[in-house]
DNA sequence: TGCCAGGCCCTCTTTAGGGCCTT
């Protein structure tokens, strides 16, 4: 895959029946949307059923509920389809271990492949947003000033918040380091450093650019 | 019905423990 603008990636977010599909959780629910130079240009969203009846408790955190669930169509078939939404893009997750575990196990079973990195806009908000209180989705919403677009724990809405808030990010990174020109390597190389060498990768990527520019001049 | 995980990150650390995040 060819070197890819930090703007121009999917951002994803799963709904699921719990936080392992080792022991048999399932997702029910993908909510996705394709940046493109920091604009959505596409969305994909499907509620689908696991099979089994998903506990009070998700059913009170995520608003979905079995009714909703009892007549949508199966985890294969609506991951197939997001199988070629996906396809040929890197993507971004809040906490992403969380969604790449979900992500491999359904398409797995729905006999599809991606090849594709991915990067955690949570670890990339620790860098960037260290004065946050906290690095939940919904705190970040606030503290970096983006659009609120609909319930929390609810999973477009979810993915377009994340968009937001990586895409602020990256704002932060051009003005406040003057690096014009973000790539989703290196915001991915960002989210593996520790804080201290975080702000020194920032600082090193804005030199490296004004040594490029010396040179074009 | 109720339960389960796992990676990151800080510190009173590294021969460890516990909080943060995701559903």
């Amino acid at each position: 895959m060819q070197k890819t603008l930090a703007d121009s990636v999917i951002v994803l977010d799963f709904e699921t029946t719990g936080l392992s599909p080792q022991y048999g959780d399932r997702a029910i629910e993908i909510g996705a949307v394709r940046l493109e130079q920091g604009r959505i240009v596409d969305r994909f969203q499907k509620l689908m059923n696991p099979g089994f009846r998903i506990s009070r408790f998700i059913e009170e955190y995520t608003g979905i509920t079995n009714e909703m669930l009892r007549r949508e169509p199966p985890c294969e078939e609506v991951m197939a389809e997001f199988a070629g939404f996906i396809e040929g893009h890197h993507y971004v997750a809040h906490n992403a271990s969380f969604d790449r575990r979900f992500l491999e196990a359904e398409l797995k079973r729905a006999k599809r492949t991606y090849t594709g990195e991915c990067c955690c806009s949570l670890l990339v908000s620790r860098r960037i947003y260290q004065d946050a209180p906290n690095h939940r989705l919904q705190t970040l919403v606030a503290h970096a000033g983006v659009a609120r677009t609909g319930s929390f724990h609810r999973a477009l809405a979810d993915a377009e918040m994340t968009a937001y808030v990586w895409q602020s990010m990256i704002e932060r990174v051009r003005s406040q380091y003057g690096v014009p020109v973000v790539f989703f390597d290196q915001m991915r190389e960002l989210s593996k450093l520790s804080k201290l060498y975080a702000h020194r990768y920032l600082s090193s990527l804005a030199e490296s650019h004004e040594r490029g520019q010396e040179r074009q001049d």
